[in-house]
RNA sequence: GGUGCCAUAGCUCAGUUGGUAGAGCAAAGGACUGAAAAUCCUUGUGUCACUGGUUCGAUUCCCGUUGGCACCA
Protein backbone atom coordinates (compact mmCIF):
# COMPACT_ATOMS: atom_id res chain seq x y z
CA UNK A 1 0.00 0.00 0.00
CA UNK A 2 1.22 3.57 -1.05
CA UNK A 3 2.40 5.02 1.98
CA UNK A 4 2.15 8.66 2.93
CA UNK A 5 3.64 10.65 5.57
CA UNK A 6 1.50 13.24 7.30
CA UNK A 7 2.65 16.31 8.81
CA UNK A 8 1.13 18.31 10.99
CA UNK A 9 1.41 20.51 14.33
CA UNK A 10 -0.30 24.04 15.36
CA UNK A 11 0.30 27.10 13.41
CA UNK A 12 3.52 28.63 14.05
CA UNK A 13 5.58 25.67 14.69
CA UNK A 14 7.43 25.44 11.26
CA UNK A 15 6.00 22.97 9.34
CA UNK A 16 6.30 24.73 6.00
CA UNK A 17 10.15 24.32 6.14
CA UNK A 18 10.88 21.58 7.79
CA UNK A 19 8.14 19.92 5.38
CA UNK A 20 10.32 21.17 2.34
CA UNK A 21 13.74 19.51 3.35
CA UNK A 22 11.93 16.34 4.18
CA UNK A 23 10.00 16.22 0.62
CA UNK A 24 13.51 17.18 -0.96
CA UNK A 25 14.87 14.14 1.09
CA UNK A 26 12.60 11.67 -0.49
CA UNK A 27 12.31 13.52 -3.55
CA UNK A 28 8.70 14.02 -3.61
CA UNK A 29 5.84 16.47 -3.67
CA UNK A 30 3.87 18.30 -1.32
CA UNK A 31 0.31 18.22 -0.47
CA UNK A 32 -0.66 20.89 1.67
CA UNK A 33 -3.87 20.65 4.03
CA UNK A 34 -4.52 24.44 4.99
CA UNK A 35 -7.84 25.53 4.31
CA UNK A 36 -6.86 29.08 3.61
CA UNK A 37 -3.41 28.91 1.98
CA UNK A 38 -5.26 27.26 -0.70
CA UNK A 39 -6.66 30.99 -1.44
CA UNK A 40 -4.36 32.84 -4.09
CA UNK A 41 -5.43 36.37 -2.73
CA UNK A 42 -3.99 35.84 0.91
CA UNK A 43 -0.44 34.35 1.02
CA UNK A 44 0.83 36.72 3.63
CA UNK A 45 -1.82 36.47 6.35
CA UNK A 46 -1.82 32.59 5.90
CA UNK A 47 1.73 32.67 5.85
CA UNK A 48 1.68 30.37 2.46
CA UNK A 49 5.15 28.69 1.37
CA UNK A 50 6.92 31.70 -0.95
CA UNK A 51 7.56 31.44 -4.42
CA UNK A 52 11.12 30.36 -4.05
CA UNK A 53 9.53 27.42 -2.07
CA UNK A 54 7.09 26.23 -4.24
CA UNK A 55 9.67 26.53 -6.49
CA UNK A 56 12.07 23.95 -4.99
CA UNK A 57 9.46 21.02 -4.20
CA UNK A 58 6.12 20.63 -6.34
CA UNK A 59 3.31 22.10 -3.75
CA UNK A 60 -0.32 20.89 -4.29
CA UNK A 61 -3.48 22.91 -2.91
CA UNK A 62 -1.54 26.25 -2.48
CA UNK A 63 -3.30 29.75 -4.00
CA UNK A 64 -5.25 27.08 -6.53
CA UNK A 65 -8.47 28.63 -5.83
CA UNK A 66 -9.76 32.38 -5.17
CA UNK A 67 -11.82 33.69 -2.23
CA UNK A 68 -14.96 34.09 -3.91
CA UNK A 69 -15.12 30.02 -4.93
CA UNK A 70 -16.92 28.17 -2.43
CA UNK A 71 -14.48 25.25 -1.13
CA UNK A 72 -15.27 22.95 2.07
CA UNK A 73 -13.23 19.36 3.83
CA UNK A 74 -15.42 17.11 1.85
CA UNK A 75 -14.38 18.94 -1.73
CA UNK A 76 -11.08 18.90 0.23
CA UNK A 77 -11.14 15.19 0.47
CA UNK A 78 -12.20 14.18 -2.77
CA UNK A 79 -9.84 16.27 -4.33
CA UNK A 80 -6.59 15.07 -2.37
CA UNK A 81 -7.55 11.40 -2.81
CA UNK A 82 -7.88 12.20 -6.08
CA UNK A 83 -4.59 13.28 -6.22
CA UNK A 84 -2.71 10.52 -4.32
CA UNK A 85 -3.83 7.91 -6.64
CA UNK A 86 -2.69 9.86 -9.55
CA UNK A 87 0.65 10.46 -7.88
CA UNK A 88 0.41 6.57 -6.98
CA UNK A 89 -0.11 5.65 -10.55
CA UNK A 90 3.11 7.76 -11.29
CA UNK A 91 5.51 5.91 -9.17
CA UNK A 92 6.41 8.08 -6.43
CA UNK A 93 7.62 6.59 -3.44
CA UNK A 94 5.72 8.03 -0.97
CA UNK A 95 3.83 11.26 -0.55
CA UNK A 96 3.64 13.86 1.59
CA UNK A 97 0.54 16.09 3.14
CA UNK A 98 1.46 19.04 5.49
CA UNK A 99 -0.98 21.14 7.02
CA UNK A 100 -2.86 22.40 10.31
CA UNK A 101 -6.63 21.84 8.96
CA UNK A 102 -7.29 18.99 11.47
CA UNK A 103 -10.95 18.37 9.55
CA UNK A 104 -9.23 18.55 6.22
CA UNK A 105 -6.70 16.07 7.38
CA UNK A 106 -8.86 13.50 9.29
CA UNK A 107 -11.45 13.87 6.51
CA UNK A 108 -8.43 12.25 4.26
CA UNK A 109 -6.68 9.96 6.34
CA UNK A 110 -9.96 8.71 8.54
CA UNK A 111 -12.47 9.30 6.37
CA UNK A 112 -15.09 10.83 8.71
CA UNK A 113 -17.51 12.46 6.36
CA UNK A 114 -20.53 10.78 4.60
CA UNK A 115 -21.51 11.72 1.54
CA UNK A 116 -23.39 14.39 1.66
CA UNK A 117 -24.97 16.42 -1.35
CA UNK A 118 -23.42 19.77 -2.17
CA UNK A 119 -25.92 22.44 -0.74
CA UNK A 120 -26.47 25.21 -2.97
CA UNK A 121 -25.00 28.95 -2.26
CA UNK A 122 -29.13 29.80 -2.04
CA UNK A 123 -30.31 27.70 0.13
CA UNK A 124 -27.55 28.40 2.48
CA UNK A 125 -28.50 31.88 2.06
CA UNK A 126 -31.68 31.37 2.80
CA UNK A 127 -31.51 29.43 6.25
CA UNK A 128 -28.68 31.96 7.37
CA UNK A 129 -31.62 34.53 7.04
CA UNK A 130 -33.87 32.64 8.84
CA UNK A 131 -31.15 32.65 11.16
CA UNK A 132 -30.52 36.23 11.44
CA UNK A 133 -34.79 37.05 10.91
CA UNK A 134 -35.53 34.19 13.90
CA UNK A 135 -32.74 33.62 15.87
CA UNK A 136 -31.29 30.59 17.30
CA UNK A 137 -34.17 29.58 19.07
CA UNK A 138 -35.81 28.97 15.86
CA UNK A 139 -33.17 27.14 14.64
CA UNK A 140 -33.11 24.50 17.38
CA UNK A 141 -36.59 24.21 16.93
CA UNK A 142 -36.49 23.25 13.42
CA UNK A 143 -33.92 20.83 13.89
CA UNK A 144 -35.68 18.97 16.70
CA UNK A 145 -38.55 18.61 14.20
CA UNK A 146 -36.59 17.78 11.39
CA UNK A 147 -33.58 15.48 12.92
CA UNK A 148 -34.06 14.26 16.34
CA UNK A 149 -30.91 11.91 16.36
CA UNK A 150 -28.93 14.53 15.28
CA UNK A 151 -30.69 17.51 18.15
CA UNK A 152 -30.05 14.74 20.63
CA UNK A 153 -26.40 15.41 19.82
CA UNK A 154 -25.34 18.42 18.75
CA UNK A 155 -24.12 21.77 20.33
CA UNK A 156 -27.50 23.09 20.94
CA UNK A 157 -26.00 26.47 20.75
CA UNK A 158 -23.52 26.46 17.84
CA UNK A 159 -25.82 28.28 15.00
CA UNK A 160 -23.22 26.55 11.99
CA UNK A 161 -24.08 22.94 13.20
CA UNK A 162 -27.95 23.56 13.31
CA UNK A 163 -27.84 25.80 10.15
CA UNK A 164 -26.10 23.30 8.17
CA UNK A 165 -28.54 20.82 9.34
CA UNK A 166 -31.84 22.58 8.44
CA UNK A 167 -29.61 23.54 4.99
CA UNK A 168 -29.47 19.57 3.73
CA UNK A 169 -32.87 19.18 4.84
CA UNK A 170 -33.75 22.12 2.75
CA UNK A 171 -31.54 20.65 -0.19
CA UNK A 172 -32.59 16.71 0.12
CA UNK A 173 -35.74 16.37 1.90
CA UNK A 174 -34.12 14.07 4.06
CA UNK A 175 -32.88 14.21 7.59
CA UNK A 176 -28.81 14.95 7.94
CA UNK A 177 -28.23 11.83 10.04
CA UNK A 178 -29.69 9.67 7.23
CA UNK A 179 -26.47 10.10 5.32
CA UNK A 180 -24.14 8.98 8.12
CA UNK A 181 -23.33 5.45 7.58
CA UNK A 182 -21.66 3.21 10.16
CA UNK A 183 -19.07 1.26 7.64
CA UNK A 184 -16.03 2.70 7.30
CA UNK A 185 -14.49 3.58 3.88
CA UNK A 186 -11.94 1.20 2.43
CA UNK A 187 -8.57 2.37 2.87
CA UNK A 188 -6.26 2.70 0.11
CA UNK A 189 -3.08 4.16 1.57
CA UNK A 190 -0.91 4.02 4.44
CA UNK A 191 -1.30 7.10 6.36
CA UNK A 192 1.35 7.78 8.71
CA UNK A 193 1.55 10.96 11.36
CA UNK A 194 4.54 12.67 12.10
CA UNK A 195 3.54 15.68 14.70
CA UNK A 196 5.51 18.57 15.38
CA UNK A 197 5.85 19.83 19.25
CA UNK A 198 6.94 22.65 20.69
CA UNK A 199 6.68 24.10 23.86
CA UNK A 200 3.85 26.32 24.38
CA UNK A 201 5.74 29.24 25.73
CA UNK A 202 8.18 28.83 22.73
CA UNK A 203 5.07 28.35 20.36
CA UNK A 204 3.28 31.56 21.38
CA UNK A 205 6.46 33.95 21.29
CA UNK A 206 6.86 32.37 17.48
CA UNK A 207 3.89 32.88 16.94
CA UNK A 208 3.91 36.63 17.98
CA UNK A 209 6.95 37.39 15.89
CA UNK A 210 5.28 35.67 13.12
CA UNK A 211 2.62 38.39 12.87
CA UNK A 212 5.16 41.43 13.35
CA UNK A 213 7.08 39.49 10.62
CA UNK A 214 3.48 39.59 8.40
CA UNK A 215 2.70 43.07 8.77
CA UNK A 216 6.28 44.23 7.85
CA UNK A 217 5.48 42.08 4.66
CA UNK A 218 2.56 43.67 3.80
CA UNK A 219 0.06 42.40 5.59
CA UNK A 220 -2.08 45.79 6.43
CA UNK A 221 -2.06 46.14 2.55
CA UNK A 222 -3.05 42.61 1.27
CA UNK A 223 -6.47 42.86 3.72
CA UNK A 224 -7.24 46.50 2.51
CA UNK A 225 -7.18 44.84 -0.78
CA UNK A 226 -9.75 42.27 0.19
CA UNK A 227 -11.55 44.49 2.05
CA UNK A 228 -14.19 45.20 -0.31
CA UNK A 229 -14.84 41.08 0.13
CA UNK A 230 -14.74 40.80 4.14
CA UNK A 231 -18.47 38.94 3.93
CA UNK A 232 -16.43 36.08 2.12
CA UNK A 233 -16.24 32.88 4.34
CA UNK A 234 -12.22 32.50 3.21
CA UNK A 235 -11.59 35.83 4.51
CA UNK A 236 -13.63 35.17 8.13
CA UNK A 237 -9.47 34.41 8.75
CA UNK A 238 -7.14 35.18 11.68
CA UNK A 239 -4.98 37.95 10.16
CA UNK A 240 -8.10 39.73 8.16
CA UNK A 241 -11.04 39.71 10.08
CA UNK A 242 -9.18 42.00 12.80
CA UNK A 243 -7.75 44.50 10.23
CA UNK A 244 -11.09 44.49 9.02
CA UNK A 245 -12.59 45.85 12.28
CA UNK A 246 -9.41 48.64 12.34
CA UNK A 247 -10.70 49.89 9.19
CA UNK A 248 -14.41 49.96 10.50
CA UNK A 249 -12.67 51.87 13.45
CA UNK A 250 -13.66 49.62 16.20
CA UNK A 251 -9.76 48.75 16.99
CA UNK A 252 -6.84 51.00 16.65
CA UNK A 253 -4.42 49.29 14.75
CA UNK A 254 -2.26 48.13 17.62
CA UNK A 255 -5.03 46.83 19.09
CA UNK A 256 -5.83 44.53 15.85
CA UNK A 257 -2.41 43.41 15.93
CA UNK A 258 -2.79 42.15 19.29
CA UNK A 259 -5.77 40.43 18.73
CA UNK A 260 -4.10 38.78 15.64
CA UNK A 261 -1.74 37.23 17.98
CA UNK A 262 -4.24 36.22 20.69
CA UNK A 263 -6.06 34.55 18.09
CA UNK A 264 -3.30 32.54 16.34
CA UNK A 265 -2.56 31.47 19.99
CA UNK A 266 -6.43 30.94 20.29
CA UNK A 267 -6.16 28.85 17.04
CA UNK A 268 -2.93 27.05 17.49
CA UNK A 269 -4.66 25.70 21.36
CA UNK A 270 -7.83 24.69 19.33
CA UNK A 271 -5.39 22.64 16.91
CA UNK A 272 -3.63 20.82 20.06
CA UNK A 273 -6.59 19.83 21.78
CA UNK A 274 -7.27 17.72 18.68
CA UNK A 275 -3.90 16.36 18.05
CA UNK A 276 -4.10 15.00 21.55
CA UNK A 277 -7.08 12.98 21.03
CA UNK A 278 -5.31 11.38 18.03
CA UNK A 279 -3.75 8.36 19.27
CA UNK A 280 -1.78 7.40 16.08
CA UNK A 281 0.44 10.59 15.88
CA UNK A 282 4.31 10.17 16.28
CA UNK A 283 5.61 13.37 18.08
CA UNK A 284 8.58 14.98 17.81
CA UNK A 285 10.04 18.28 19.08
CA UNK A 286 10.43 20.31 16.60
CA UNK A 287 14.06 21.42 17.74
CA UNK A 288 15.14 18.39 17.67
CA UNK A 289 18.49 18.21 14.77
CA UNK A 290 17.16 17.37 11.42
CA UNK A 291 19.30 14.57 10.66
CA UNK A 292 17.40 13.08 13.79
CA UNK A 293 14.50 14.24 12.49
CA UNK A 294 14.97 12.15 9.03
CA UNK A 295 16.36 9.30 11.13
CA UNK A 296 12.87 9.11 13.01
CA UNK A 297 10.90 9.49 10.10
CA UNK A 298 12.51 6.74 8.03
CA UNK A 299 12.01 4.68 10.68
CA UNK A 300 8.47 5.51 10.93
CA UNK A 301 8.08 4.62 6.84
CA UNK A 302 9.91 1.19 7.18
C1' G B 1 11.49 65.60 55.67
C1' G B 2 5.72 66.37 56.75
C1' U B 3 0.58 65.08 55.68
C1' G B 4 -2.99 62.23 53.13
C1' C B 5 -4.52 58.18 49.96
C1' C B 6 -3.49 53.31 47.99
C1' A B 7 -1.47 47.91 48.20
C1' U B 8 -6.96 41.84 46.85
C1' A B 9 -6.37 36.51 40.69
C1' G B 10 -1.45 37.25 35.17
C1' C B 11 -3.93 42.63 34.29
C1' U B 12 -7.87 46.43 35.65
C1' C B 13 -10.67 46.66 39.83
C1' A B 14 -15.22 45.22 43.26
C1' G B 15 -16.02 43.42 48.21
C1' U B 16 -16.04 41.48 53.22
C1' U B 17 -20.93 46.36 59.25
C1' G B 18 -14.43 41.09 61.64
C1' G B 19 -16.46 34.48 60.22
C1' U B 20 -10.20 33.56 54.79
C1' A B 21 -13.38 36.65 48.64
C1' G B 22 -15.73 37.92 43.01
C1' A B 23 -16.43 40.58 38.16
C1' G B 24 -14.42 41.93 33.28
C1' C B 25 -10.28 40.89 30.39
C1' A B 26 -6.17 37.49 29.94
C1' A B 27 -5.38 32.22 30.51
C1' A B 28 -6.56 26.93 30.73
C1' G B 29 -9.55 22.48 29.48
C1' G B 30 -13.06 20.40 26.04
C1' A B 31 -16.33 19.51 21.63
C1' C B 32 -16.17 19.05 16.41
C1' U B 33 -19.72 14.75 9.85
C1' G B 34 -19.05 20.07 3.76
C1' A B 35 -18.03 27.68 6.92
C1' A B 36 -13.03 24.12 10.41
C1' A B 37 -7.61 29.91 10.67
C1' A B 38 -14.82 28.56 11.24
C1' U B 39 -18.34 27.70 15.22
C1' C B 40 -19.65 26.28 20.14
C1' C B 41 -19.25 24.63 25.57
C1' U B 42 -16.87 24.59 30.52
C1' U B 43 -13.46 26.53 34.30
C1' G B 44 -11.84 31.71 39.29
C1' U B 45 -7.17 29.24 46.05
C1' G B 46 -5.52 34.03 45.46
C1' U B 47 0.56 33.76 51.43
C1' C B 48 -6.41 39.75 50.17
C1' A B 49 2.07 43.64 50.49
C1' C B 50 5.11 42.38 55.17
C1' U B 51 5.69 42.32 60.82
C1' G B 52 3.32 42.67 65.44
C1' G B 53 -1.23 43.81 68.43
C1' U B 54 -6.64 43.58 69.83
C1' U B 55 -10.12 39.38 69.22
C1' C B 56 -12.75 32.84 70.04
C1' G B 57 -11.51 34.41 65.00
C1' A B 58 -8.09 39.71 61.13
C1' U B 59 -7.82 40.18 54.27
C1' U B 60 -11.23 43.64 57.09
C1' C B 61 -9.80 47.34 63.20
C1' C B 62 -4.94 49.36 65.53
C1' C B 63 0.82 50.11 65.68
C1' G B 64 4.97 49.74 62.73
C1' U B 65 7.74 48.38 58.00
C1' U B 66 8.21 48.36 52.73
C1' G B 67 6.59 50.00 47.95
C1' G B 68 3.52 53.38 44.89
C1' C B 69 0.72 57.98 44.09
C1' A B 70 -0.73 63.01 45.43
C1' C B 71 -0.10 67.46 47.98
C1' C B 72 2.96 70.58 51.35
C1' A B 73 7.90 72.00 52.56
Amino acid sequence: MQKVLVIIGPTGVGKTALSIQIAQHYQCPIISADSRQIYKEIPIGTAAPTEQEQQSVKHYFIGNKSITEHYNAGQYERDCLQLLEQLNREKNPIAIIVGGSMLYVDAVCKGVLDDIPTIDTAIKEQVKALYQQHGLEFLQKQVQQVDEAYWRQVDKNNPQRLMHCLAVKMQTGKPLTSFWQQKKREKKFDFIKLGLQMPREKLYEQINARVDKMMKQGLLQEAEKMYPNKHLNALNTVGYKELFRYFDGEYTLEEAIEKIKQNSRHYAKRQMTWFRADQTINWINKDEKYEEIIRFVDDLLR
